[in-house]
DNA sequence: GTATCACATAGACGTCATCTATGATCGACC
DNA sequence: GGTCGATCATAGATGACGTCTATGTGATAC
């Protein structure tokens, strides 16, 4: 009896060109889609690839059921589609990690503004823990967060990974260099993003280095935070994605810290039928082009 | 996402009318057809059906998902033919149990001749034991032979029930009648089936009412056994599907024991797959008829 | 030779589809 | 009106199997 998931192997692999990259493409693990694709070649009666050492290629017989498949995934997501778009859909609510340019936010909220009738969405705000907690009582179904190696506890796709620098107004004397140190900087005072998970860490390295700046603003909104650096009121240290024609990003001399940036899932939603929800879609194709793209600064 | 054995849950649920029929079309248990469509609901969104206590009928939920899913199925379904038939076909190895009519498998066999090109088909004939060693030792794929609850280690598709009883040739004075106790056949020779799987109940049956009869014959073969009877060399005891013009079958008073015939798989085989064969469906459809036929005597 | 990349294999683990047993609900029937 | 029979739902236990990590095998590159 060929079950579903081995279909969906198989058309990966066509698509993919590997077993590797097919296993990465259904989010398991490589042995897992080898032994999928060796028993259903064994209930097909017949090996579906040619294992070359670069790449795998369709035999006659694979050939023949590669049709078959296509139709029946399609028609699998034609049946799937059908259900959300008669069901009252229930909206999807999606977590944000407080330190995510909001101009990312507002760029995608444009994007799928039209989409917002069929699909609504619910934003929930709120720093690292307070979105696992959410994710882990079921009251948010995805969220963009951080992804840490500890959180295993939910499906993650990740987006990328960046670091900190500082963030400096134009005007000031050592905007153009692009690594400074904290003792450097012991003479400048700092804004506090409250909010931010690397405050701590942030603190720790400038009081290790005896560096105890005047504090002229705390605050949690990263928009104030840029509006404060570029008025010249103080600096400060935010994630490498922040960028603005008003501030120069520095990198902090001997402060490895990174954090990695994705999409998490709750454990009840499923993950694969989510992912490929439009409103979703989108958000990891902003986020990735916003990320990688040449920026502003 | 869902999955193929939900959707054939959920077609055998419109083509039974009932959970309970479908859940014994499907082979599994009521319960476990429940919490699937159960399920199916939860993933579709919304109630598949409308319960009602003597039946259930589609919503109009279901009613869309509905050609979806035979679609679906009906794609899986060419897809796995098409295996089979591109695949040069493994004979299929039937066990057959030595005390089946031979005139059923020659109908049977007659009705399957043009299908043996595609489909090979080995026979083994043996006593109950043989088959199910046989089964467990993976030689055959399925055999015809006799089900018992304890033989739970096969899946079985159960055919029919019948008695055993007497064999008389026509001429006999006690033909006629419709039960005959043993005790009134002292003078009677007797036919040895030796191959009957009933021979030590029938042996004890009669010794216990001190009945010790001649044996003229002891055969393997039913139709020798019939042709002995026919000649009036003897009587004997057989399956009550044994039927002849030259013989009476009149019952055997207090002698109870039946035997419940149908097919056991071998659980390497798939059993799904098997039992949709043609050659093997022929086999179901042919042994039911004439067993529930009118029969010639 | 070493390194790297591919897919296959082995054993352990956890999820979940399945089972049996039981409950809940309704209609039929005397 | 109470009992019986039929239906589907629920609960807890169990086993199968899909998945994982770790490791093996083989080929290509340098």
């Amino acid at each position: 009896m060929i079950d579903r998931y081995l279909l969906r192997y198989f058309l990966a692999v066509i698509d993919a060109g590997t077993f590797s990259k097919a296993a990465a493409q259904c989010h398991v693990s490589q042995p897992t889609l080898s032994v999928g694709i060796a028993k259903l070649e064994r209930e097909y009666g017949q090996p579906l690839f040619h294992r070359t050492n670069r790449r795998v290629e369709l035999t006659t017989a694979g050939a023949r059921l590669a049709p078959h498949a296509r139709r029946i995934e399609a028609e699998f997501a034609l049946a799937e589609r059908g259900a959300r778009e008669a069901s009252p859909r229930a909206p999807l609510r999606l977590g944000l990690l407080a330190t995510v340019p909001t101009d990312w936010i507002a760029s995608w909220l444009a994007a799928i503004a039209p989409l917002l009738g069929t699909q609504p969405v619910e934003i929930v705000e709120g720093r690292e823990r307070d979105l696992i907690e959410r994710l882990a009582r079921g009251r948010i179904d995805a969220a963009l967060t951080i992804v840490r190696p500890e959180s295993e506890r939910f499906a993650a796709d990740i987006l990328f990974e960046e670091g900190y620098a500082l963030a400096l107004p134009v005007t000031h004397p050592l905007a153009a260099r692009a690594v400074i140190a904290a003792e450097e900087l012991a003479a400048d005072r700092m804004i506090v993003r409250r909010h931010c998970e690397a405050l701590s860490d942030t603190s720790r390295h400038f009081t290790a280095r005896g560096v105890r700046p005047f504090f002229p603003a705390r605050t949690t909104s990263d928009e104030r935070a840029i509006a404060y650096v570029r008025a010249g009121l103080g600096i400060t240290v935010m994630p490498a994605c922040f960028r603005d024609p008003g501030i120069a990003r520095p990198r902090l001399a001997d402060f490895p810290l990174t954090r990695t940036v994705g999409l998490l899932w709750g454990h009840h939603a499923d993950r694969a039928t989510l992912a490929g929800e439009p409103v979703l879609a989108r958000l990891t194709r902003t986020v990735e082009t916003m990320q990688a793209g040449p920026g502003i600064a």
